[in-house]
DNA sequence: GCAAGGTC
């Protein structure tokens, strides 16, 4: 019986297809990659027994990036990156194991049906699940494609048993793309931030990047921005008569005319409806209109909603949906369509909020009479639309997803709701002299004609499930008949002016992205955030996106060099050329290397002519060498450097003009007027900033959120001393063999936490002593209010051996017999009794052991997530530090001579410690 | 430290 592996592009999507297949009864299990379950069961595959094995990938499974010295933004030169730089596609999370997960279930299949979404990603990702699989498929020939436009029963079964082949042009039109988008964006990115970084001190953004969805997306900011800059208010007026009416009430009618410009007709026209003692009915219509139910829901307008009427990020609203997917609660998030398939059994999904206490009577009424016809929006053949899947109550849901969730299923209940219905209705009112008066004849000689409108609800229709969109208490007009006249009471002349545009709202943004072709349904909270991150624009209240200085002079310059690089228009050019490929009437390499020709060509013209945005850029930046504040001293000139605080933070030399990079966030201070022994520059203490996520740990870059300091050597933080260090460690983690302040001096004990890390004394800590691990986040308070702590460097303690000092009797070099842990010196001052043993100002011993010193010493505690709890340590408490290329002290032969002894691996006492 | 596109 032939075996068959088919690959779908999420999970979900191989749990939907084997049970619409299977009837639900496939047979789930685990497969390598976590995430991607596998489903088998038996059934018929062209008209003979088959057993299928239904996996999925999740998205791409390759993303492709710059090989060897072309990643380093040092080595090579960004104009490299166009043509000579080679690129590779590598595995896109390494983490999910899916080439691995892709290679096990295809052993032992026949034949492979590959799943992928029916757009030209998943055609893309169609050949990256081949290669993937490529020799372990007893056959190289089947390979057979499903096409469906829908997860239904009719549809999947029907694209089973019409199979095609999967399209390679549509694949390549995405390789193209690929490769445009990094060589274009990397260099851009590269070639700005580098330039800019190294010209302006307060930039404020770590990265100017460049590409081209963010750049346009940006210039639709700016343009907004230029907008309300150029604008000039004008002075307008309109007449606003006062009519009474029979019974005594007054009212306002609107000017036919609208606003004038110009004050002297105003006057001219008041003075003639002023002629008027009474205001004739000239006219009295009524007609029905109505106000839409919604399109059924897709991403984008959740995402405009999330934006605009719940106040969350879009990027915050795709997590929030995301999560209520997972759960259950909703259906797939991420749609192109607002059109319910045939096939989509809406009653059911009615009856599951039927018992709900906020929509269940509307659902129920709509049940009874019948549901209204849905409109018919876009069908894009992605998935239906989102709609709720099971009924939830806020206190399952927490407020915030309760929000989104409410909003979903009043949006569903809606969409099968009949339109809201009222009449309109209009008075015409004419105000000026009568015919009477004149000896013309009949006709008025002169008048100006005013409205006055009013409503009556004849059905709410879906505004019963949204009440926001409702059309407000009815406004009623007075029954007057054509012909009838109402005294004036007063003709008001207003004086107005107009008024500049606002900010875009983040929804308007979204709304114009998706009207010009800039990102995808999934793409476009990306591309928010990402000009947020990059400082180009803030969220101002009411969530408008506000350009700022850098946003602005960014776009300005683009308009000034080369304006093709910010136009909306760009991507759409592009997605037109690769359109050709996928359609087999352009050749993949031909259209890519006029394309990568083109923006080579732009890319040198904008390198040649960045002078025009440095004009723009010193209006509103300050250079780097008027930037930041005197600090602490260079190695190189001795002269002191600049602390630049604003993103990215460094220090800089303007003798010798070089920048060091410190790690991002916190601040930085002097640090006892030490220097480096090797390059003599002078330390600096950085101070993480409060609060933020744990996991970084001591002197390691990235530490910036973990609310901890350390000192680091600006020119070592660059440039790593010694083999085995990385770039962007601070002193804690040097590996330099006598330095007080490299881990070796500071040392006391491998960590029994994460098992790779080295538990180091924080030498600035006191009066509240800290030893914390240089790779996790565990630390440990002791000895509070001692004066003076040290760790003893091994020979030292040698000297100390014979005074009564010493708890661990007979200890050798400075290391305690039982746990192997440096021993420590602690000092208290005399102005108060000391907690040790017989009130003795000095001891040295094992912190951990010693009977003097442990009570004196806190349970280890390691920081958790943002909140900066802390728990007891646990075998699994600590987080691994990124990698551990080095080992702990002692191996490796750096040094053994100073504190080299290496700890027994059985290390009982401390792991009964820690543990 | 880069892009945009999938999805977790």
């Amino acid at each position: 019986m032939p075996k068959l592996l088919m690959v779908a592009e999420k999970p979900s999507l191989a749990q939907s297809i084997s049970s619409l297949l299977s009837n639900g009864r496939a047979v789930v299990r685990k497969g390598v990659s976590p995430p991607c379950s596998v489903y088998e069961f038996r059934g018929h595959f062209q008209g003979q027994n088959a057993s299928f094995r239904v996996t999925s990938v999740c998205g791409h499974v390759n993303s492709l990036d710059f090989t060897g010295r072309y990643t380093s933004w040092e080595l090579a030169d960004p104009a490299e990156l166009f043509t000579v730089a080679p690129t590779e596609k590598k595995e896109a999370n390494p983490k999910l194991y899916i080439v691995k997960h892709l290679q096990m279930e295809a052993q032992g299949c026949d034949g492979i049906v590959l799943w992928l979404d029916c757009d030209k990603e998943g055609e893309n990702i169609c050949f990256e699940v081949l290669d993937a699989v490529n020799g372990y498929l007893a056959s190289q020939t089947n390979v057979w494609r499903a096409r469906f436009s829908a997860i239904t029963q009719v549809e999947i079964t029907t694209a089973l048993a019409n199979l095609i082949k999967p399209d390679k042009e549509a694949a390549q039109a995405v390789d193209a793309r690929q490769e445009l988008d990094l060589r274009v964006g990397c260099a851009f990115t590269r070639f700005q931030t580098k330039y800019f970084q190294g010209r302006y001190g307060d930039l404020d953004s770590s990265l100017v990047s460049f590409g081209p969805c963010q750049t346009p997306t940006l210039a639709l900011c700016v343009s907004r921005h230029d907008e309300i800059q150029a604008f000039r208010p004008e002075n307008y007026w309109l007449l606003q008569p006062m009519v009474v009416l029979p019974g005594g009430v007054t009212l306002s009618l609107d000017w036919d005319r609208g606003r004038v410009f110009d004050r002297e007709v105003v006057l001219a026209l008041l003075a003639i409806a002023r002629s008027a003692t009474n205001a004739q009915v000239m006219s009295v219509t009524s007609k029905e209109r109505t106000k839409a139910r919604p399109l059924p829901l897709n991403t984008v307008e959740l995402l405009r909603v999330g934006s605009s009427a719940l106040g969350m990020s879009p990027q915050h609203t795709m997590q929030v949906a995301e999560k209520l997917y997972t759960q259950g609660y909703i259906s797939y998030p991420r749609t192109e369509t607002s059109s319910y398939p045939s096939s989509f059994d809406l009653p059911a999904s009615l009856r599951l909020l039927t018992s709900s206490s906020e929509w269940g009577d509307l659902a129920r009424g709509l049940l009874e009479e019948g549901l209204n016809k849905p409109r018919k929006g876009n069908d894009a053949g992605d998935h239906p639309p989102i709609t709720p899947c099971l009924l939830a109550t806020e206190s399952q849901l927490g407020s915030e997803a309760w929000r989104l969730y409410d909003y979903i299923c009043r949006h569903f209940i809606a969409t099968v709701s009949p339109d809201l219905h009222y009449l309109h209705k209009e008075l015409s009112f004419w105000l000026g002299s009568h015919a009477e008066h004149s000896a013309m004849g009949s006709e008025e000689i002169g008048g100006e004609f005013f409205t006055a409108t009013g409503h009556y609800l004849v059905s709410p229709g879906f505004t019963q499930a949204m009440p926001w969109l409702g059309l407000g208490p009815d406004s009623a007009l007075p029954d007057l008949v054509v012909g009838s006249q109402v005294p004036v009471e007063e003709v008001h002349m207003l004086e107005r002016q107009t008024s500049p545009p606002n900010y875009l709202t983040e929804a308007e943004l979204i709304g114009l992205m998706e009207k010009h072709g800039i990102g995808t349904d999934a793409s476009i909270p990306v591309h928010i955030n990402n000009i947020c991150q990059r400082n180009y624009v803030t969220v101002e209240s009411g969530r408008r996106l506000k350009p700022t200085s850098l946003g602005v002079v960014l776009i300005h310059g683009y308009q000034q060099i080369d304006p093709e690089l910010s136009l909306p228009g760009m991507r759409a050019e592009v997605e037109r050329q690769l359109g050709l490929i996928a359609l087999g009437q352009a050749d993949f390499r031909s259209v890519l290397d006029h394309a990568l020709d083109i923006f080579k060509r732009k890319f040198h013209y904008f390198v040649e002519n960045i002078a025009g945005m440095d004009e723009l850029m010193e209006v509103s930046f300050s250079p780097l060498a008027a930037s930041g504040k005197p600090h602490s001293r260079c190695g190189k000139c001795r002269r002191y450097m600049k602390y630049i605080q604003a993103r990215p933070s460094r220090l800089h030399c303007p003798q010798c003009g070089d920048s060091y990079s410190l790690p991002p966030g916190g601040s930085l201070r002097t640090y006892r007027d030490l220097s480096c022994p090797l390059d003599h520059f002078e330390l600096v203490l950085w101070v993480g900033g409060p609060g933020g996520g744990g996991g970084a740990s001591r002197g390691e870059a990235g530490g910036a959120s973990t609310g901890r300091s350390f000192p680091l050597c600006p020119y070592c933080f660059n440039n790593p001393p010694f083999e085995g260090m990385r770039k962007g460690q601070g002193c804690p983690s040097c590996l330099h063999p006598s330095c007080p302040h490299g881990e070796r001096a500071l040392a006391v004990s491998r960590c029994g936490s994460c098992q790779t890390g080295l538990v180091l004394l924080d030498p600035v800590s006191g009066p509240r002593w800290i030893f914390c691990c240089n790779r996790c986040p565990l630390s440990i308070r002791a000895f509070r209010n001692a004066s003076r702590v040290t760790v003893l460097p091994a020979q030292a303690a040698a000297s100390d051996m014979e005074d009564g000092t010493f708890g661990c009797a007979r200890s050798s070099l400075g290391v305690c017999p039982t746990c192997e842990a440096s021993l420590v010196r602690v000092e208290y001052p005399n102005s108060a009794p000391s907690p040790l043993l017989n009130s003795a100002p000095l001891h040295i011993g094992c912190m951990f052991c010693d009977s003097a010193l442990s009570p004196l010493v806190d349970s280890p505690t390691v920081r958790v997530g943002s909140e900066g709890s802390t728990g007891r340590g646990s075998r699994r408490g600590g987080r691994r530090g990124r990698g551990s290329g080095r080992s702990g002290w002692g191996s490796g032969g750096q040094g053994e001579a100073g504190r080299g002894h290496r700890p027994r691996d059985k290390m009982a006492a401390l792991a009964a410690y820690f543990v």
